[in-house]
DNA sequence: CTAAATCTGTGCGTTTTTGCACAAATTCAC
DNA sequence: GTGAATTTGTGCAAAAACGCACAGATTTAG
């Protein structure tokens, strides 16, 4: 972050930014099966050229997708590390309702499910830096189910969520799961 | 027009199109002295140096987005030649709609006044192509002052439908102009 | 009024985007 | 299943957008 900000070129940013858009765009109205580059290409008008300059196929773009929100939460999580979950929570739940296109249409049913497993492991992965386990009320339990138990629990809530259409209040219920996850880790 | 129809650039277009967006909020906000090409640059996002690709200065983006829009009329104009003022007026009247961001901030009081001059410019000469002294209510009448004089009341109209919001609905105002223009000309 | 700051217009070399063409792969319609 | 149509991925050369630097004009602040 500090070492390397070589400022990305204008067009780049805004030629990836329609790519990206287009995409979700059309990930809310058909299957990514049957989305072409081509399809991609005339929504965010831009060459098709353009498209393989930046990603190798659409998996790739799926891919980079994917992988830049889930490291933006992450950058969040670091921000918020000294936080309880009720109150990091909210930091959460703020980005997710930013970039509701984005959740909403990975979450849904057309969306790939390739998105929920990513999620899920990367929850599982932030949960496992600050759970202890040789002290308080989860002594002696198994790392593995605990981390499970509540990285699931955590990605439902976020996905019943955002399927749901934020029918409820962010900081509702980011300080509901907040105040489950604080009781219990 | 069939002659030559080298289809622009993409890249071309959507430069002149966000600067022309740019320019147009800018101009709802402030005065065009105040507006500087600094700022047309960062609202645009656009390289400063690319607007010089394509504009002289200020004022010739100001001409040339004038320009542009007096020409779309133009060709309406001749597409509806054919019919009454109160059915070539729909398509008018549906035109300003569309581009009511345009006439809006170029008939407000900010707004340059050099649009409202060029503007009864053109309907002048639109007017005077049809218009047929030799006979009919107006024999014997000066051309020029028929001319002013209903080329003003037109733009009078216009110019209070825009500033006024479109408070009116555009076909009741296209069909009752149209009615007054049809029983004079 | 003066100094600092901002804006302007332009030259220049670099980077990105673009369209086109093409062969191979895939999808579609019948 | 076969043939037509579409899509894909890539090479290439031209066009556009870019950022930077600079000197001069203009504006702003004290």
């Amino acid at each position: 972050m500090i070492i390397k900000m070589a400022k990305i070129d204008r067009r780049v940013q805004k030629s990836q930014d329609a790519i990206k858009n287009a995409f979700i765009e059309l990930m809310s109205e058909k299957s990514f099966d049957h989305i072409t580059i081509q399809d991609i290409s005339d929504r965010a008008n831009v060459g098709r050229r353009t498209i393989y300059d930046h990603y190798m196929d659409k998996f790739d773009l799926l891919d980079k997708l994917i992988e830049e929100h889930i490291n933006e939460l992450r950058k969040l999580c670091e921000s918020a590390s000294e936080l309880t979950f009720a109150e990091g929570n909210m930091i959460w739940f703020e980005y997710f309702e930013q970039n509701y296109s984005f959740f909403s249409t990975m979450l849904s049913s057309k969306g790939a499910p390739a998105f929920r497993k990513s999620f899920l492991e990367f929850v599982v992965e932030e949960l496992d830096i600050d759970l202890d386990l040789t002290e308080g009320i989860n002594q002696g339990l198994s790392r593995n189910l605990v981390l499970r138990f509540f990285g699931a629990a955590i990605v439902e809530i976020v996905e019943a969520w955002i399927t749901n259409g934020l029918s409820e209040p962010a900081d509702v219920v980011a300080r509901q799961m907040g105040q489950l996850l604080d009781r219990n880790l």
